[in-house]
DNA sequence: ATACAAATTGCGAAAAATTTGCAATTTGTA
DNA sequence: TACAAATTGCAAATTTTTCGCAATTTGTAT
């Protein structure tokens, strides 16, 4: 079992959350890329309802499983998995590809300063760019 | 008139948009607060049309005047002027206050080089963090 | 000023996205 | 294995967003 699993099996558990296999199934192809978004979950999980999906999508939020970005200024709302190493997003505001990256420990720092300094005990965040992919310059 | 309102209009002339007071009143607007949702502007300008409201707000989208944040788990869309100095925004978890804050040259610095290694052309960026505010952790 | 072409608005209706109630099923626990 | 509670699927309701089109408004060139 990855360590991905067991740890959402954990949270679950804490939450007192049942691992149904329609969660299962959420989660495992929340995985498998960096960004997703409402529409392709429905269309490609359909053993679910989509009252299901809505559902334990709004359920992996709350317990901080994942993460809604919104990425381009066209694009729709998308989810991404919080388990991922890579948290920050890189967005193409031509094609509309997105890459995920590794935490910057220099950005994470500066963050606790910032959010200490307001007066915020920081839990989370998210940080997004916008720009022109590699193949798009050309 | 305000650096802001020049810049605006500056904007809008540059991308051959016509600067109706409809959206001259959503622009002033979304300069009153860190961060609104797309039902507070309806209600709030109820001399316009919904679908105003949306295709201006899509508009702007388009041409960086505004862009999209999703703050908290349960929060609805929101929107914020990108006019404003601050561009980062901190969300409390329990009480949803929205706190914006000025651009830190650290991280903004830290950003360019990322995108960069990534072969990208940043453009625009956006960090929302979450935590709990002065208030809420008593 | 005035007139004109093109862009924008308001309206109503349509389409898309999200939520809800409830009976049937599934889950974890004892 | 049995039970209580949680979850699901379904259909319908609600909410959010978009669209077509006639009427109005805008910027520009007289």
């Amino acid at each position: 079992m990855s360590p991905e699993l067991t740890r959402f099996k954990s949270v679950m558990r804490q939450n007192n959350c049942f691992i149904t296999k329609q969660r299962l199934a959420l989660f495992k192809y929340l995985q498998a890329s960096p960004a997703i978004s409402i529409n392709a979950l429905i269309n490609d999980l359909p053993n679910q309802d989509q009252a299901t999906v809505y559902r334990n999508i709004k359920l992996f939020e709350r317990i901080g499983i994942i993460s809604r970005l919104q990425l381009g200024w066209n694009s729709k709302l998308e989810l991404s998995n919080t388990f991922h190493d890579h948290h920050h997003h890189m967005s193409c505001v031509k094609c509309g590809k997105v890459v995920a990256w590794e935490e910057d420990p220099t950005i994470e720092l500066r963050i606790q300063t910032v959010a200490l300094k307001l007066g915020f005990i920081p839990q989370d965040h998210q940080l997004e760019i916008r720009g022109l992919c590699q193949s798009c310059q050309k």
